[in-house]
DNA sequence: CGCTTCATTGATCAATCTCAACTCGCGTGG
DNA sequence: CCACGCGAGTTGAGATTGATCAATGAAGCG
């Protein structure tokens, strides 16, 4: 079928291809639509009051991340200069940043979820990180490269802009500084890394399930585990283009992993049930 | 299959991974069978004697990542320190760099292939990148850290070492040289989230051919492509675990490529014969 | 309240893997 | 000099994972 492809010239998987097509050009109606909604709509109630920011300026003090450092060593690095600039929020589904964008700016996130992907010419995407608070959102903008990422909002999020200037400038003044930024790349490219092989070397079940244990990883890093339990906004959509698999075969691993008894999904909100059997068919060494 | 596999609680694949965790014995026997031979047994003659180094000392001079600067800038941040360390040289198959080595070295590869990769328990692995002529070992290094990532050389690979804490401190003295140590980064950042998206999101035709698209491009910077014609010493092995399939398949897409008279591999020299068939397999942009 | 998106499930299909057998070239040791 | 073993490449048959397609109901959102 492929072989056939290649040697008429013509484009193989016609119909996958178009099918995603269609489905991208939904996609941006729908994000059309959206920047004609009043911005700053109320989220309905959810489990999790805690997280979501009770005034659109959140305080680093209250950061779930503050534990990182980023933020209070650039804010730090920043008081003297008084260039850090006050948080901004947008609702879900909205386009953080374009990857063609250039901007001046350096952006952590500071309360929420996104996404941060590679969009084929097709429409068909690949997440490469889900972004929580206190992560950069893009590592490359410190240095003024476009990241060549989409990022885009899961919940509704809030965001610190950093000037990138500044934020450059203090990274050759002060060591720590540039030592704590080089940590935080160290650990974005491992997980880069990690997400090759797995797309590359494991099957869609070992995928998923380390899906679900990077992020209990990451959320209890961030003080945002409640024992096994996680506030869990993303849709199947999202699990699809993290682990390179369709919406329907993740639904299918899902529920069976649910019946398995290994994880819970109720109202937004996963459980680990049982870690040692998911660790298992993660392959998690 | 799978399902059951999850709720009796064994692990799926296993004819699969006995499979691969021999042939890793294999690997292991034979890089031990290695270590005993003599270490500079003289390489069969090749295409392309300009690329073999005369002599074990190569000249930055004629180090065909000259352009690149990296060498450059280091060299002349290193000047007044002398403490740029002689080059090296190991033969074909040997380990440069294991995933947990702690190196108080910084090294630049001069001449030769190596194949930066994640190994998995189980022997599967998973090629992140191929490393040439002025690519960095492991950027990780530079700050001290374990890139988590092996490191072999492919064909007999020539390296020069850089102590890490004058690096390091020459980033911190130098905003160019730092300027240029973080477009080297960004770089392999961009590479590694295309790979991300290759493994994730494209066909096995398309994954073989970008990775020769990216290999002509990287050696075309180089200076190290002879019109359309490159030096090829990859075996199938290693175009599998760069593009997550098996060995038998990449044999049959390349020589499928070959009849369809998109490349032609002759004698370790690979000729991209009709790159817009190419491109257009790869689904390049 | 109506529309869209999301989740579920089953049937079928195809890309890719697995296994196996064979060839070829090379280096090694007898 | 030759036999042998080994690694690499080729090829084909069959198995399997995960995609595709389709239909339905539930949930989210305006």
């Amino acid at each position: 079928m492929t072989r056939r492809n290649i040697e008429s010239g013509q484009d193989g998987g016609n119909s996958r291809i178009s099918a995603l097509a269609v489905s991208t050009e939904q996609i941006a109606v729908e994000r059309r639509a959206f920047s004609k909604r009043k911005p700053d709509r109320p989220q309905p109630p959810t489990l999790w009051p805690e997280f979501n920011p009770s005034k659109s300026e959140c305080s680093c003090s209250t950061c779930p991340a503050d534990q990182l450092n980023l933020c209070a060593v650039a804010s730090k690095a920043f008081a003297s200069e008084a260039k850090r600039l006050p948080a901004q929020t947008i609702p879900a589904r909205r386009t953080i940043c374009h990857p063609k964008d250039w901007s001046e700016f350096v952006l952590v996130i500071c309360d929420g979820w996104a996404a941060s992907s590679i969009m084929l010419a097709d429409g068909r995407r690949q997440i490469l990180s889900f972004l929580l608070p206190g992560d950069l959102v893009s590592t490359a903008s410190i240095f003024g490269a476009t990241s060549g990422r989409l990022v885009e909002a899961i919940t509704k999020v809030t965001y610190r802009k950093f000037n990138r200037d500044v934020f450059k400038a203090a990274l050759v003044k002060d060591p720590d500084f540039l030592e704590k930024v080089s940590k935080v790349w160290i650990e974005e490219r491992e997980h880069t890394d990690q997400l090759a092989a797995d797309l590359g070397r494991r099957t869609a079940d070992a995928r998923i399930a380390r899906q679900v244990l990077y992020l209990a990883s990451k959320l209890g890093k961030r003080g945002m585990m409640r024992g096994q339990t996680l506030h869990f906004p993303l849709r199947h959509r999202h699990i699809a283009d993290a682990t390179g698999l369709t919406q329907n075969h993740v639904s299918k691993v899902m529920s069976c992993f649910q019946k398995a008894g290994l994880i819970k999904i109720t109202n937004r909100s996963l459980t680990i049930a049982n870690e040692a059997a998911l660790r298992h068919a993660a392959d998690w060494q």
